[in-house]
RNA sequence: GGCCCGUUCGUCUAAGGGUUAGGACACCACCCUUUCACGGUGGUGAUACGAGUUCGAAUCUCGUACGGGCUACCA
């Protein structure tokens, strides 16, 4: 058999990819990608009522923002399709079909209303959601409970049914996470989960073992909320390919949010995207803000997603994709979930975008500069004005402020923060002082500086006091990088026209 | 209710029997800067509780409490 790694993302496509859905895809990259082997996308669409136009390009697209291109997919083609469980369909009922030969699995003919009438039948203050266990399949129409004559007329019939998994009354099903170590199950208190459903699709419990199989995983990984039905999974490997067979398992950490598990509504009501990228609700048009359009670099979002459940022991913080690679192991993934906080998140931008380099940023700050507006002519002050500024922005867009007044000139002057101490003397400095540079030969944040405090220990004045109106004459505000930088990249004529207008509004 | 997973500063985490329990975010103070940041220095702040094992426990075991997940012909 086969060691290679090859491990899978298997998303439903039927909205957005979260925080948790993205961190899962990082992991399986990371992992594939230290240990020279495959990753893949499968993608898990065997409930159809749950189709959602869209959400699968969507997922691609996402993968493509992040950088985290499978190797074998519906989009990226390879030799174990095909990679969408629809188009699978034909291939799972035999394996459905086995297990009832072999006495693991059962038909029933339950229909919706049976069943939720058994439900409320059996519900009791100790037992508030009962399940179709061992319990009560006896009680239950199934092939258990029929005859065989009986089974094969209704069969024969085209009845609606599906397959159950026989869960075996009293074994321990135990199987050995990658985080967690050894868990352990009961079998007896295990429901028997359909394998197949009525319109012949199989339910997650029997595909995900199928195409495991098929698609030769090596490694299965997926988030905590699927440890639950976890010994549904190991026997059905034991009873269809065999427990040798079987892919290791890891289940990560749940990312949580201010109220356990993180889900859209939180982001709305606390202000931090949940998805990687905008999602657009076909069905509701209801439109969730992602992590792209708030501002985020990919290698950002990554890194911070990356730290969220694992560290490499040390006390790095700042990861790029190259070092998460080869740092990254699953041993060190914590087994305890993780509150995501929003503040972190963007500190980890902030970071990324100070060590960015200004080309990498360029064509991000420009467009976003276009939306709102501002027309960058040239490019060459685009480069000098983001490396001057980059520091104190933390989203991208936080560009737009700080950058906007280099190619335009401010449409309004906080007036107000200079009048309180506006006089004469002040207005006097700045007629000379225009005086002074359009005469200069030397055109530089440091000339400029001298010129400016030279003249204001003259007349008298401390520069301090002077500063802040020369901002705002350029500016229009109390932002933006040390003012003499930007009367350099403002020119000499733009600079002196701006002093010009400004001393007319005061 | 049952089952499963978990529990170190507010948050993310380090410390795999012996440390003044370390770092980062956030917060506070000071410095730098008379825009705002960046940066620098310092500070507040944690092993849920109770037993046990041990010379010695944040670390191992058990119990309790608390938190989370699952409990669909959804994934």
């Amino acid at each position: 058999m086969s060691k290679k790694v090859r491990v899978r993302f298997a998303p439903s496509p039927t909205g957005g990819l979260h925080l948790g859905g993205v961190r899962t895809v990082l992991y399986n990259y990371l992992f594939a990608k230290k240990h020279g082997g495959d990753f893949l996308v499968r993608i898990e669409d065997t409930d159809q009522s749950r189709y959602v136009a869209g959400a699968e390009e969507y997922i691609f697209d996402t993968l493509k923002w992040c950088g985290l291109e499978p190797d074998e997919s519906v989009q990226h083609g390879g030799n174990y399709g095909p990679y969408r469980q629809s188009e699978r369909k034909e291939s799972y009922r035999q394996y459905a079909e086995q297990l009832v030969k072999d006495g693991y699995a059962y038909y029933a003919f339950d229909t919706p209303e049976d069943l939720e009438k058994m439900r409320h039948d059996f519900k009791t203050d100790n037992n508030p959601s009962p399940q179709y266990d061992h319990t009560i399949r006896m009680k239950m129409r199934n092939s258990l409970t029929l005859s065989s004559d009986e089974t094969q007329k209704l069969l024969a019939a085209g009845t609606r049914h599906v397959i159950r998994i026989k869960m075996p009354e009293n074994e321990t099903v135990s199987f050995t996470d990658m985080i967690r170590g050894e868990v352990k199950f009961e079998t007896s208190l295990v429901d028997d989960k359909v394998l197949l459903k009525a319109d012949g699709m199989p339910t997650y419990h029997l595909a995900v073992v199928v195409d495991d199989h098929l698609m030769e995983i090596s490694h299965a990984f997926r988030g905590e909320e699927w440890l639950p039905s976890a010994p549904v999974h190991i026997l059905l490997w034991k009873y269809l390919f065999g427990l040798e067979n079987m892919p290791q398992w890891a289940h990560f950490p749940l990312i949580l949010g201010p109220n356990g598990k993180l889900s859209k509504r939180d982001g709305a009501k606390y202000g931090f995207p949940v998805f990687a990228m905008n999602w657009n609700d076909p069905k509701t048009g209801e439109l969730t803000e992602g992590f792209k359009e708030k501002g985020f670099l990919p290698e950002a979002f990554l890194n911070l997603l990356a730290l969220l459940g694992w560290n490499d022991g040390g006390e790095q913080e700042i990861f790029s994709m190259e070092e998460l690679i080869e740092k990254f192991s699953m041993e060190r993934v914590h087994s305890a979930g993780a509150k995501f906080d929003y503040e972190k998140a963007k500190w980890f931008n902030h970071e990324w975008i100070k060590k960015s380099g200004v080309g990498s940023l360029e064509s991000g700050v420009k467009t976003l500069l276009s939306q709102n507006g501002v027309t960058v002519s040239d490019d060459v002050l685009l480069e000098k004005v983001i490396e001057l500024v980059k520091d104190r922005c933390t989203l991208l867009p936080d560009f737009v402020q700080h950058s906007s007044f280099f190619f335009k000139v401010p449409e309004t002057l906080d007036v107000d923060a200079v009048k309180p101490k506006w006089n004469e003397d002040k207005k006097n400095f700045f007629v000379v002082y225009t005086e002074k540079l359009q005469t200069a030969t030397e055109w530089n944040a440091i000339e400029l500086e001298n010129s400016f405090k030279e003249l204001a220990t003259e007349k008298n004045i401390k520069p301090g006091e002077l500063q802040l109106p020369f901002r705002i004459m350029l500016v229009g505000g109390k932002f933006g990088p040390p003012v003499f930088n930007i009367a350099e990249l403002l020119g000499k004529e733009e600079t002196v026209i701006r002093i010009k207008n400004a001393l007319l509004a005061f």
